[in-house]
DNA sequence: TTGAAAATGAAAATCATTATCATTTTGTGA
DNA sequence: TCACAAAATGATAATGATTTTCATTTTCAA
């Protein structure tokens, strides 16, 4: 954990919702920090390996972060704002190791992302 | 419906899995098929719209195609050696459409992917 | 203070995907 | 069958995110 990591856990708490690496730079660098692209990569992987960042992909592939809740969560995602609503999904687990063990399994993981259009847009 | 949308169909039909796009233009070439990586491309575009092929992310982001089976379903995916099963999801659909509504949500989607390690690896 | 290890960032390299555009194929009406 | 417009094709270049490289700077413990 050092001094990029903590700019890009500021910035995501700042922000609130998902923001791609590119979009977090930029955001670092209109606020006057120097800090480099490659090193804003460095930093959200460390972050992601660290559990402290969620990754998620955007529709066309791009990676996406935001900061973990203290759980497991899920998300609404609208389409066209990009807001984002993290949401519980108790029965999302259940389904996901039921399924993994029905089919034999194992070290299960799952992914479950909603998506849509939200009341504002 | 093009001559090759039908190729890449019998591809896919073949391998059974997903692949990338890559993956499948590789496969064509090596059975002498000459066919053009953009040509790929476009198919799979193509067969995505018409909701013949699904298209899904591998962790890295690059997309990966599957034949659809007829209805609405979801993947169990091995991280080992990426072999899928389909499985129902009705528990997924109501949660999705529950949460949505909960929130004021249009028009929504959702993807609900499990992966792990299955009993061959 | 000093030297080694970690962090940084500019620039180049990768790699999937998309856009261009000239050429080829196909289908249709005369 | 012929001519021609529309669709399809594919080589090539362009794009854009992400990773690598590598030289420089910072940090920090001995």
């Amino acid at each position: 954990m050092n001094k990029s990591d903590l700019k890009l856990i500021a910035v995501l708490e700042r922000t609130g919702g998902f923001a791609s690496a590119q979009e977090l730079h930029q955001i670092l660098r209109r606020e006057g920090d120097g800090i480099g692209l490659t090193t804003v990569y460095r930093a959200l992987q460390s972050l992601v390996d660290d559990k402290i960042v969620d990754l998620l992909r955007r529709e066309d592939g791009e990676a996406i972060y935001r900061l973990c809740g203290d759980g497991h969560h899920h998300h609404l995602m609208c389409k066209s704002c990009g807001d984002t609503v993290e949401i519980e999904g108790g029965a999302i687990e259940k389904w996901a190791n039921t399924m993994a063990e029905e089919f034999g399994f194992r070290e299960v993981g799952h992914t479950a992302e909603i998506f849509g259009i939200c009341s504002k847009c």
